[in-house]
Formats: structure tokens, sequence, C-alpha cells
DNA sequence: GCCATGGCTAGTA
DNA sequence: GCCATGGCTAGTA
């Protein structure tokens, strides 16, 4: 045995795995569940994919949405009805859901519990 | 380190 | 406003 410690290794230790990685196409499936005229959150989509924790990471993914056009990225906005941000601007994300009938109320989504809604995997 | 978040706390009006 | 979260990225060695 010996008094060796491999403390890099140390991170790795098996209860420390926590982490369940949320794939690209599997929040791209969700936001086309979102109608024209709705809008979901960030944290909605994380848990509905099984990791509550991993609205950020949402996010990240949204950020780098391959074909802004065809995948309503625009239609995902904070917790607290914020816009959030977008590829071209949080400008033209407000555009957009404008477009689509949603209206802000001090930089709030209109009726945010109206509008919101939790798209679901299957 | 960074980040297209989220939730809670303090402390102002 | 602050900080926990979790996965990724840039950029060094």
């Amino acid at each position: 045995m010996g008094n060796i410690n491999h403390q890099k290794h140390l991170k790795y230790d098996d209860e420390n795995l926590t982490q369940s990685t949320i794939k690209d196409s599997e929040v791209y499936d969700l936001l086309l569940k979102i109608p024209a005229g709705k809008v979901s959150t960030y944290g909605d989509l994380a848990k509905a994919l099984g990791n509550p924790l991993a609205s950020r990471q949402v996010g990240r993914i949204l950020a780098r949405n391959p074909n802004p056009i065809k995948v309503p990225c625009h239609r995902v906005v904070m917790s607290d009805g914020k816009i959030g941000g977008y590829f071209y601007g949080s400008d033209r994300k407000r555009e957009l859901l404008e477009e689509e009938g949603i209206s802000f109320t001090d930089e709030i989504v209109s009726n945010f519990k109206k509008v919101r809604v939790y798209p679901q995997k299957q």
C-alpha cells in the first residue's frame, strides 16, 4: 500500500460524479414544442431534461444554436420573465417575441404565467 | 475562468 | 447584489 496519495485524482472520486450532460439535440427538440406566442425558461428546459441545476448550461447551448431561424430559441426567457440573451441581441429577441404576440411591461414578459409553457421530453 | 441562470438576502424607499 | 451551479473554452506548457 504505502502512503502515496494520488491527490490529483481526488476530484474524480465517484461520489462526486454528479454531472449529467445535456445534449444540444434534446434542448432543440424541446424548443420545437414551444408554440409561437408562448415562452419557456432556461430552468424549465433543464428540469424537463432531468437536470434542474443545469439552466446555465441550457443557456450556453442556445447561444451556439446553429440555426436561430428554425430553432426558436428566442422563446426562452429568464425565470423571472426578463428577456434573457440572444445571438442577435436582446432587442431583436424582443422584436421577434412581439411579432408573435408577446408584450412586455417594465422589461418583463406581460402575463408571464399565462404565456409560460413547460415543454416535456418524449 | 467563463457564462443567453436562478434563487435568496439585505437594505432602501 | 451575491454566490452556487456545472460544463465548456481558450490558451499555456
